[in-house]
DNA sequence: GCCAACGTTGGC
DNA sequence: GCCAACGTTGGC
């Protein structure tokens, strides 16, 4: 439990570390695309810590910490006609999309950076700087997110 | 706002 | 199953 490591990607404009850390815990809606949904459905257990990575943003880059806080769930916006995630085949008995909950862990003073990220060579393998990457929720190895963090902690 | 890269859709 | 067209992501 709470072994792995994982980033996700929000547009602050939409929602942002601070959303998290007012709300305290929200669950991962509106996540859209396979592959993620996967690793949010298969791999992602209670207690995983994940970077919060704020995209299309000034600057863009991660934001601050979070953990896994529920076990799988089904997203509730796919049930909702009025959303912009409705999705008219799911239904509660089948259910397509699915997320976990996540829960408000540190902000860093600063953004750790893209630019930043990319000019550190221990973060060279992170998907998130692999060319053509867009994955929304994509895992971080150990070091990696320690890498992050001891950036953090230094600035 | 632009645009490259990627994912999805749908005709055949 | 192929693949062109379209929509989305996300850095700049």
């Amino acid at each position: 439990m709470g072994k792995n490591f994982w980033l996700v990607k929000s547009e602050p404009e939409v929602y942002s570390i601070d959303s998290l850390e007012k709300d305290m815990e929200t669950p991962w809606e509106g996540v859209r695309n396979y592959q993620a949904r996967n690793f949010m459905r298969d791999s992602m257990c209670v207690g995983d810590k994940v970077l919060f990575y704020h995209s299309n943003a000034d600057p863009t880059g991660v934001a601050g910490v979070a953990t896994v806080s529920s076990p799988p769930i089904p997203d509730e916006t796919q049930f909702n006609k009025k959303s912009e995630y409705f999705d008219p085949k799911a239904t509660p008995q089948k259910p397509n999309w699915i997320c976990v909950k996540i829960a408000f862990k540190e902000k860093f003073k600063t953004i750790i950076t893209l630019a930043e990220i990319k000019s550190n060579k221990a973060l060279k393998d992170m998907v998130l700087v692999q060319p053509g990457s867009r994955l929304s929720v994509q895992p971080v190895t150990q070091k990696q997110f320690e890498t992050i963090l001891g950036m953090a902690r230094r600035k």
